[in-house]
DNA sequence: ATCAAAATAATAGTATTACTATCGTTAAAT
DNA sequence: ATTTAACGATAGTAATACTATTATTTTGAT
């Protein structure tokens, strides 16, 4: 793998902040709780009293780095997809053949999330834990149109349109490469809901059962 | 169509509500302004002192039907899948074949939603509206577990098993017909929230797109 | 080491929300 | 006509999502 790839780093849009949180030992803490509080107890019953408390800090102070609590959460999502798309990059680049290649890359993003030592103070599991519990909230605000218009959405959109090259590098006449990718994007998040939730609505309880389910189905869908 | 098909009725668990609103006239009035408004608003801004005004009426006694807010869109959630439902037996039960079926099954589950005279009071189109918009925001409370033992979501569920008989029977060696079920009834509904949100992360903006893409797909992945 | 500037902590306060409780009035049922 | 149920109006509560202000600590330049 060279070094280009090796060296990524997630990058997220500035205005999902006030204030850094990854320049700072506080601002980090805060991310790094603020998952795990989160992925605990859920959004609404999560908020910066308590994350300031817990970091032994106060309010005041997670208010200088986030503006207020959708934002906070979409940084951390931003943060689950941008590790995300980078993982996808580095998991696939090197592969030529496109059929390979796309399975792979449903194999990345459809997989139970294991832990990441690459970086520190981010619980990756425990952030796919919200993504799956928590994931649209931040979309289904009124404010989503605005959040979009500032780009607070580019890594996710970038993610599913990466995808999409894939399917259509496998089969170019394939006419919704994109609706596919991010049906299965999306998808692959509620499957993981309904296992954990209403496990009468899906098969997929095994470890290797989404990957299965969905390379089947993008292979077939896309089968010329 | 047999007289039992034709009569039968959206039924709705009653502990969605403390008082029918389908009882009295001023029920019906919150159902009937209570989806205009939140189509228009959103839930976050929807409350239930504004639709006891709008109904010339007020908050106390919107209370008295609806216990909280997240339940009052629960029934309008169930209301809309109950429809669905309904329209779903409707247009499949007299199709013998199974192939033919299950593409009448995906038309009417991924169509965009047109007016149905049959009920004065409820604006399906607003209703449909809500659900692409707000759908996953009863479900992703923490009480979710809870409200699925007190079967809340047993329309909902009762539908995807629809569909993933429907599956079976084209199929009966396939083994995701569930998991399937729920990502063209879950998928659907996203593919409507992209088209109005994130035009770029769909292909499926004409009227017959939606039913196009998912029964292709459908098709393509339980092909033998 | 000193001192100014920046960052953080502590506290208080505001507007809104999601209810609950109470009570008087109106409408419906017998 | 009278009892009963439904409704309307008002007040109140606890929690939340912030904002504003000021005090204290930390940092960084000299």
């Amino acid at each position: 793998m060279d070094a280009l790839i090796r060296n990524m780093e997630v990058s997220i849009n500035p205005g999902l902040y006030l204030k850094d949180p990854q320049s700072t030992r506080l601002g980090k803490r805060m991310v790094s709780y603020g998952i795990a509080m989160i992925s605990e107890m859920g959004v609404e019953k999560f908020n910066f009293r308590k994350l300031g408390e817990e970091i032994g800090s106060n309010e005041s102070s997670v208010y200088r780095y986030f503006e207020n609590k959708n934002k906070f959460l979409i940084y951390l999502c931003s943060w689950y997809w941008g590790w995300l798309e980078l993982r996808l990059v580095q998991e696939t680049h090197a592969i030529s053949d496109p059929s390979s290649r796309l399975e792979h890359a449903i194999d990345t993003l459809t997989q139970p999330v294991v832990p990441d030592s690459s970086y520190e103070h981010i619980d990756e599991v425990a952030l796919h834990q919200i993504v799956v519990n928590e994931y649209s909230k931040p979309f289904l605000t009124r404010e989503v149109d605005q959040q979009n218009r500032d780009g607070y959405f580019e890594i996710y959109k970038r993610l599913v349109h990466r995808l999409a090259d894939m399917i259509r590098a496998v089969n170019p006449g394939y006419p919704y490469a994109v609706s596919l990718s991010s049906s299965v994007i999306e998808g692959s998040l509620h499957q993981f809901f309904l296992e954990q939730h209403f496990p009468s609505l899906t098969e997929l309880e095994g470890v290797r059962n989404h990957t299965r389910f969905f390379i089947h189905l993008v292979t077939n869908t896309i089968r010329k």
